[in-house]
DNA sequence: TGGGACTGGGGTAATTAGGGTC
DNA sequence: CATGTCCTAATTACCCCAGTCC
């Protein structure tokens, strides 16, 4: 399948994660991101590893303390265990 | 359509529910609201999600003309809604 | 070739995260 | 138990300019 061999300017990017364009700069020269650069020196990402990062936050982080009272929600939406909390962006 | 797919920062949110943007930090901590962190440790909240908590759904909702309707049902958090926001839930 | 729009780098202010306490 | 406020450290946002991409 495409792992997503789209190529995403800094402007797509920052877009998808609400920050500004510089940051997601930051990101890929602190080495957070992979980033391709293109012989003039701008840079590019791939969708595929954008969107690992927008999803993989699912920490789905469950502390089983037991005397949780959260009312499980009667309808899962998607079967999905663990899968991509978002059904589909722009 | 914007079902509401735009990330919101603390401080957005923090201004929607009328509390400290510390509150809604805490909300993300205790896993009562979805949060996207970005690769420097900052949260964004989707705005879908929020405008769901504070709509509340149309779900036990009567009508309070009184200036202070604060919801405090800390319980449900979503009813699978349009779906981005079914985080951990157990 | 010319142009518009975006990007990169540096620097500074604002916001955010985390812990501790009331 | 939940919220607001204190602190410090880290991250992010907006300013400038020149260069690059299409």
């Amino acid at each position: 399948m495409d792992t997503g061999d789209r190529l995403l300017t800094p402007g797509e990017v920052a877009a998808l994660f609400r920050v500004d364009p510089k940051t997601v700069t930051r990101w890929a020269a602190a080495g957070r991101i992979g980033s391709i650069r293109t012989p003039g020196g701008h840079r590019r990402f791939r969708e595929s590893e954008v969107r690992a990062l927008l999803e993989g936050e699912g920490v789905l982080d469950d502390l089983d303390d037991g005397a949780d009272n959260r009312p499980r929600n009667s309808g899962p939406p998607q079967g999905g265990t663990h899968g991509p909390t978002n059904a589909g962006l722009h």
